[in-house]
DNA sequence: GGTTAGCACTCGCAGCAGGAGAGTGCTAAG
DNA sequence: CTTAGCACTCTCCTGCTGCGAGTGCTAACC
């Protein structure tokens, strides 16, 4: 795994295998490669090498008669010696501040535009969730009578977005009452997180703690509801891979992202470090991830990590743009974050 | 295309092809007929029958020695003498308004239950729209400081859905400015439609105005935005069908809704009436749908159409279990909104 | 006259053989 | 250490064949 196992020779046709494997979805074999690439050998010097890299476990042979494929071990020292490091095209960068420019001084707008905008630049499903609300402080909240014993709960959190729910109550009650009971609550629940809120609530009484339960119940249910959803984009581009052409590869994906169960299956495996993680075929824990390919990073304001964004694709991906896109997204959204918490 | 011009013996024999191939993918012959269905006839009287059928125009025949296929114009017989008038089991109409008194009151998660129960029940994609806003009358709004000259509106309409906005100010405004210029403003303009509430706007001054202006220009939006959002719900029900196995298929299907260009497809050619419309293979204009059948209905209050739910999937599909779905659901989600918008 | 048994015919499809092509590993020469 | 050459392997494509499902037609039957 080291670098010095390989001779630089070596590298630089691992290294170009993966590119042509990755353009071309097809094994690759030694006149193809030298054709392509500017490698100064000849094809039975590419035959002697790829033999050692096979020996060494980077690469192999579907067949006896057929060019080579990367193994998720030559992923990995691709992923680590070549695309680690890169980063996003200016272009690239000037195209997607633009377009962050056009929507809503919105988080969700935001975490939106991100799910998209990484599915395009990197030709495969993008994730982003939602960050935790525990992270989030309250701002605002309102009540508004329906019936007699029902009003709408409307909470505001400070990143502007905002949550509803119902609250039945055991006797009637006009908007007076609820205003008021609403006004004397948001002085002192304003600015707490969800937490902070529970605890202040438990020390109250009468309609004011009833209220005071929704309030952070709602905080709860938002932030767990919101931790399961998994916003995606771009399952378009998984369906023209060869690998899922016929559909029925598809099948176990479309559920994994339907349900939401796709956070399940990836957080276990995910570190501490703030920097991108890729996790590379029989890498995943998860069985249902095997066969895939999965770049993230955690976004969030200071130590604090909010919510994940990443790719989605086949092991056979371009690790050096799914890195670079998915890191500069995660600085971008954080960034963004920053500043709608530190102005407030 | 009237029903005199097919013996009842024909007619028996087109039901059963039908539900044999909507059953079994595969073209039916006349021995499959005669063995699954009693018919109490040989299969030569059913292969003279079926040539009659053909000579007709309801059933074809792929090549020379394959079995039967029914035509567009068959499915549309089937539909209209055997399908259109079938009612949803007891049993499932137990189990959906179980799962209906599970979830909260509120049109938004209606809507979402709407699709998922639709999908699952006809076994195939399912469309349902959130319902205009003109529709809707305002309840209440609020507004919040965020900066000195940036303040979140937050829209509540009758139906307890809440939409959001910014409002951005020439000059500096707080938070005690902005509640009395919104208490002003609930008062006028409550219970008023988006129409109306442009009218009063336009009669206002100064910042009463500009608010007023974001109020009406929210509702519009959001009026707009949700027309065109479809939610849609089991991709995976239809992946699994023989016809988008290739996932060539599905590529355009998928591209229809993700963008929810399907309403653009399909509202040129829905008619007025209450009840459940049937859009079977070439009877669609739209070229996008040519390959599929679909079945809607719209929901509303009174005679006011609010939105649409249906069903879509291949032309082969059970046509009765989907127009009795439809139909059971679009009654039930305009019961559900009567209720909320007579109760208020 | 409608119904049915029988039969010849058609055509898709699975299975198989054979050839082409791509690619390898090995050997021997440079 | 590199490379040209060559034998070998294995996939993929193509054409062929036999089978089976299904039809249409005809003649006999009730």
């Amino acid at each position: 795994m080291d670098k010095q196992d390989l001779t630089p020779r070596q590298q630089h046709i691992l290294r170009c295998l993966v590119n042509e494997y990755v353009d071309s979805g097809r094994a690759v074999g030694s006149n193809t490669l030298i054709e392509r690439y500017p490698l100064n050998v000849s094809s039975a010097t590419v035959r002697n090498e790829m033999a050692a890299l096979e020996r060494l476990g980077y690469i192999h042979h579907p067949h006896t008669s057929s060019g080579r494929v990367p193994t998720d071990v030559g992923y990995r020292y691709y992923v680590e010696h070549f695309a680690r490091g890169s980063i996003l095209p200016q272009s690239d960068q000037i195209m997607i501040r633009h377009q962050f420019r056009q929507v809503e001084t919105q988080l969700e707008s935001w975490l939106q535009l991100t799910a998209s905008v990484l599915a395009e630049i990197a030709g495969n499903v993008s994730m982003v969730t939602s960050p935790h609300m525990t992270f989030a402080r309250l701002r605002h909240f309102e009540l508004l009578s329906l019936q007699d014993r029902v009003a709408l709960l409307i909470l505001v959190t400070q990143d502007s977005s905002i949550n509803q729910g119902m609250i039945h109550f055991s006797k009637p009650i006009d908007q007076n009452d609820l205003s008021s009971a609403a006004d004397r609550l948001n002085e002192k629940l304003r600015d707490c997180t969800a937490l902070e809120a529970r605890d202040l609530v438990a020390m109250m009484t009468g309609i004011d703690q009833v209220i005071g339960e929704h309030v952070t119940q709602a905080l709860t249910a938002a932030e767990t509801s919101q931790r399961s959803a998994v916003h995606h984009e771009g399952i378009e581009y998984l369906v023209q891979q060869p690998e899922f052409s016929s559909s029925e590869e598809l099948r176990p994906l479309l559920d994994l992202l339907r349900g939401g169960s796709i956070l399940s299956a990836l957080l276990p495996q995910l570190g501490e470090g703030s920097d991108v993680q890729i996790f590379i075929g029989n890498e995943n824990v998860a069985d249902e991830l095997q066969s895939f390919g999965i770049v993230v990073a955690s976004y969030g304001v200071g130590n604090q990590v909010a919510g994940l964004v990443g790719i989605l694709g086949p092991r056979r991906m371009q690790y050096d743009r799914s890195i670079s896109s998915v890191r500069y997204m995660s600085q971008l959204v954080s960034d963004l974050m920053g500043d709608l918490y530190h102005r407030a």
